[in-house]
This record gives C-alpha cells, sequence and structure tokens, in this order.
DNA sequence: CAGATGTCAGGAACACTGAAATAA
DNA sequence: CTTATTTCAGTGCTCCTGACATCT
C-alpha cells in the first residue's frame, strides 16, 4: 500500500489525513473491549492524571468546543465510569473525577495504549519526542 | 495553547487526531471560496494529475471505502467539475475526467495547496520530505 | 468485479440559552 | 447595590463523514 506521490502538492496534507483517520480507526477497534472510544478514552486519562479538572480546562486541552465535551462526558458518566459534583468555590464549573469503576479500567485502559501507541509509532526515523515536538510545532502553525 | 504533556501515555495519539482535525477545518475555510472541502478537492487533483483514472484506483488511494468515492465524486460532478465515461475497454469501470470548468479551477486550487502545505508545516524539525517518510511509516505501521 | 444505493451511527461545530461570578 | 458583562456549561440542531450491507 502506498500513499500520495511525494511529488503531489497535498501530498502532506492529503497523508496526514489518510494516517489519522485510519488510526483513530485502529484505535476504535483495540478500546471496543473496554467499551470506550478514540473519542472519549482520553477523558479517562486526562481526569485520572489529575484532581480538580474543570471542562474548561479539558476543552483547552483537547481543542474541542464546549458541546463536545458536555457530551463525551455524559458517554463516560452513563457507563458509570465518570462522576461530576459541584464546585463549591464556583458554581458555575464541575469537579469531575473518575469514579471506582473509572479507577478500575485505568491500569488496562492504559496497557491499550501504550500497546497501541508501540506499534503506531515505532520504526519512524524520528525518536517518539521528536515527533511529539513536531506535532506541538504543527499545532502551532494552526494559530496563524 | 498547549498539547498534551509529554508525559501522558497517549500524548502521540491524542495529538495526531488534534493535529489533523484541526488541519481538517483549516482547509476546509481555505478552500470554501472555491466551493470544495477537505474531503472532495483532492479528486480534481488526483484526476488532473493522470489521465484513465478509475474509482479503484482513487479508493486505493485514498484508503477510503468506495461508497465515499462515488459520492464525493457526485458532489463535483454536480458542481459540474468532474464527469465520468463509460471504459470503452472495460463496461464496469468509469473513466474520471475534469469537466473544462473543473480545469480552471486546477491553478487555482494548486496555488490554494501549495500555501496552505507552505503555512502548515513550515518551521518543523524535519524537512518535508522527511515529514512525509515519516506518514508512510506510520501508515505501514497501521497494516499490521 | 466495479461501482451505486440504502441505511445508519457518530462526531463535531455552531448558535443559543441559562446560571453563576465578576466588574462597573 | 444594581446592573452589565463575562465565563462555564448544557441543549437543540444541522451537517458531514464514513462504514457496512446489499444490489446492479
Amino acid at each position: 500500500m502506498t500513499l500520495s506521490k511525494p511529488n503531489e502538492v497535498d501530498a502532506l496534507v492529503s497523508n496526514l489525513n489518510i494516517v489519522a483517520r485510519r488510526a483513530q480507526m485502529k484505535l476504535d477497534e483495540a478500546l471496543r473491549p473496554l467499551g470506550l472510544t478514540s473519542s472519549n478514552y482520553y477523558f479517562i486519562l486526562k481526569i485520572s492524571g489529575s484532581k480538580e479538572l474543570s471542562q474548561e480546562q479539558l476543552m483547552k486541552n483537547l481543542f474541542l468546543n464546549q458541546s463536545n465535551i458536555t457530551r463525551r462526558l455524559d458517554q463516560l458518566i452513563a457507563k458509570g465510569l465518570v462522576q461530576k459534583e459541584h464546585s463549591p468555590k464556583d458554581g458555575r464549573t464541575w469537579i469531575i473525577t473518575l469514579t471506582s469503576a473509572g479507577q478500575e479500567i485505568v491500569t488496562e485502559l492504559t496497557k491499550i495504549i501504550e500497546d497501541y501507541n508501540e506499534q503506531l509509532f515505532t520504526n519512524l526515523d524520528v525518536s517518539q519526542s521528536e515527533l511529539l515536538n513536531i506535532f506541538e510545532q504543527l499545532n502551532d502553525n494552526l494559530e496563524r
């Protein structure tokens, strides 16, 4: 299987999309046993990795519209993995935490992501940290 | 604006998605003046770049289900940019070509993609051709 | 086999709303 | 203190993409 030829003007643009779409499909498969998807799994990890997390922070972190945050979290709440409590300090915001069921799958989820990560980001011309920098730079370029 | 922290296990996975999604939105904006989208513009380029193109070839090139190819092409046919003719050699396949209106926008479209490409894939730690190789490698890793 | 069609699900954006906090 | 403005989040809605199964 080959991607677009290098001489095509849209080779980079187009291949970024192709790779991301295929990667997402594959990730969905990997997450299916846990009942999670590529669009909601990361909330578990982000919540697990910090306390006192608000949706506002998630929004900025994920570059998603607020409405999506609400609905993805709703999925996880419906699954009993996540819970919300009103912040005592600010009635507008929620403190989002994992339920015990949510905490229980963190280890397995992390393992799945690690395995997936290793499979996808291996045998590359750059190290994973270099690739991460490149993503960061691409993201910066999108600001302008 | 910052992306996920490097120490997060899903930093690469998640940032690939974020960057691709944002890049797509930005590309949609850039293509709007032409009445094209990030999901159909490339047919114009691909068709323009080769004669005697079948949908089968497009499918393999884009890693998309055939049904999507049919419908993207329908959009472009409805816009009068693309036309199909039965292949004289094989009645099942179509020869897809640009109409004169389609040919007329190729230059402008190419310019838009080039500009976009330069804006997005600039100031990176790797060259564009190196980055293309990386995409190719990622795509290979997705086969397995 | 090449391609078209019916159907469906899901993700995400956008506009708008409401509620709470903060500023004037 | 009241009012205006900003901020955080939820809801309705539309759109789009893409997959899959099925049909020609």
